[in-house]
DNA sequence: TTGAAAGCGCTACCAT
DNA sequence: ATGGTAGCGCTTTCAA
């Protein structure tokens, strides 16, 4: 096997120093317009790439960021589409502008990040982690940009992209009140109320979800709260607890794979959706406008959720300005077929 | 910033050469357990992390394989739970070998997979690519091992997984003939009839569909093919398509996702699945048991297959022995609620 | 405008 | 069992 041609063999051929032709390379001028073109031609001939390893050795910087996302029991990734729409946010962004990214699913209760240091990773995007997660701390002696997704954290030190969750939240309550509903169960996802405060984003909807009942004076019953995993399958074995509670009329999942599990299993069970039972869920998965009914839902832009994040962190990076270390992207209702006035 | 700890930090404290601590993390032996011991302290003590890029220049193996996916019109990787799934079987079995992996959308037509020989990759997963492609040629040039999924390239120089794509459609439809139904659409994504030879994994699903109907003795027409984009929106613009043509009692879509489109747009327009229509897809997402009515299936195990090729690389690489270069997986038809007995 | 050379952190060979 | 050192391919300073 042939080695591969490397930063001498182009300068041999064009008998140059090897500095020279690094120079041509990075483009730093200083260079005859003459024997740049002929280094650049000696190297399409040769067919020459630099090594980035052996750039990044020297210039401590690897142009290569990480994406890190939590992993479930058995180690595996999230089987939630929601992720996909993300990942496909930030690799576009970070495709063009030329840098490359490393996934991890990661166990948040030992991941020490040694691969950050190891490989040198330029920056790293956190996907939903929390405010008192081990993690953050070890995230901190890191020591280098990082972008935090979905993750609501303090300190305005830290460079977030988030949603207008509460907001959200609030629209959708609100929007089951106006249609005349007021036992509204939520699927907040596996926590224990008490618990809440420490998952940003479910505290945060959560929050939303009681703002509006308050504001239609409606008593908050915790109750409603239904504590089953963010996943379909939690969303259709929540159906069972929901229907033992009484009156409840509209589910709320803070999901929309829960609230397709919730229609899934309303319909095994013969329970009508609208019209004995309203059902809203958060996201807007482009599969959400297909099922059927199809699923009114807090809409989010997660691709350009994912944008944003990989952006933020790139001018990070490259020391760009950056007018708001945390940015809150918006939401919407989007009104489709599961939703309807109140039986009562 | 304080710079970071090198083995020359760890060897100095140690009171050894840098040769010893190295050969302390490497594992190789031939150091006493003693200083061993000790070595092992300090670098717990300094936090000391190597430098896999220095490790790399040297020993020429990054422990980083790509997984390449094509890349959509504005640059965006496919709208398909099934990538998701698979680069979740990919990312948990490279873990476990301690690989980690660089994704990257790529457009077939422009790319050159320098960045293979710029950072180095052991090795490249290479995804729904095709015999006669033009990325082919480019990636024998690479000379690493290559994994390709879903691709179907005729020499068994290659190393593939794959399934048992013909098979799986001659089971769709063959279940679909005992039901009753003869005059079957099948929607094949948007490939002209006579490119598909050239898309492997369409192609053999289109000669099953063919084995199906040559068995049962009903002609093959080509009326039946609708060629538009395996997606969601692609299967739900198919219907206005399949309902000009004649007496078709039941759609065979080679996606999931693209079944979900026609049941959307059948419910629209007022035709029952499956009491007018019998409806199959392919795949087996996860959502597809959540849908309503839900799916009829081919299922394949997308997870385990992403975790089958990592293996096959990984083999590859660590230059364990591979009993066989091709690998199909098995496909099940999983009978749900959008097939059944043919009207006429 | 160009070149010589140091050195990034590590591994591996050869000595001792 | 341990150490000295060349060198992986590149960037960068300094000198010419």
């Amino acid at each position: 096997m042939k080695k591969d041609i490397s930063i001498v063999d182009v300068a041999e051929e064009a008998g140059v120093s090897i500095a020279t032709v690094s120079n041509v390379i990075n483009q730093k001028g200083r260079v005859s317009e003459k024997t740049r073109k002929k280094i650049l031609q000696i190297i399409d001939n040769l067919g020459y790439t630099p090594n980035l390893t052996a750039r990044n050795l020297k210039t401590r910087r690897s142009d290569l960021i990480g994406m890190v996302i939590p992993v479930m029991k058995p180690g595996r990734m999230q089987d939630n589409p929601f992720y996909w729409d993300l990942l496909a946010g930030v690799e576009e962004g970070a495709r063009d502008r030329r840098f490359h990214i490393i996934l991890m699913g990661i166990d948040e209760a030992t991941e020490t990040f040694s691969f950050v240091k190891e490989r040198q990773l330029d920056g790293l995007i956190v996907v939903g982690t929390n405010e008192g997660s081990q993690v953050i701390e070890r995230l901190n002696k890191l020591n280098i940009p990082i972008v935090f997704v979905d993750s609501y954290l303090a300190s305005d030190e830290y460079y977030q992209v988030c949603l207008e969750d509460r907001y959200g939240s609030y629209c959708a309550t609100k929007y089951l009140i106006e249609l005349g509903h007021s036992k509204i169960a939520i699927l907040t996802g596996e926590v224990p109320e008490d618990q809440l405060p420490n998952y940003g984003v479910l505290h945060e909807r959560w929050l939303g979800y009681k703002d509006a009942l308050a504001e239609a004076g409606i008593a908050y019953d915790s109750q409603m709260i239904i504590q089953l995993p963010t996943s379909l399958e939690g969303g259709y074995r929540s159906v069972d607890r929901i229907l033992q509670l009484t009156d409840v009329t509209a589910v709320f999942s803070f999901s929309d794979v829960g609230a397709m599990g919730v229609l899934k299993r309303m319909k095994e069970l013969g329970k009508k959706v609208p019209e004995e039972y309203s059902v809203i869920g958060f996201d807007n998965l482009f599969i959400s406008n297909y099922t059927s009914p199809t699923l009114t839902t807090v809409a989010q832009d997660i691709v350009q959720k994912g944008k944003a994040a990989v952006t933020m962190l790139l001018d990070q990076i490259d020391g760009n300005h950056i007018p708001q270390r945390k940015v809150s992207l918006s939401v919407d209702v989007v009104e489709r077929e599961t939703t309807g006035p109140c039986k009562w």
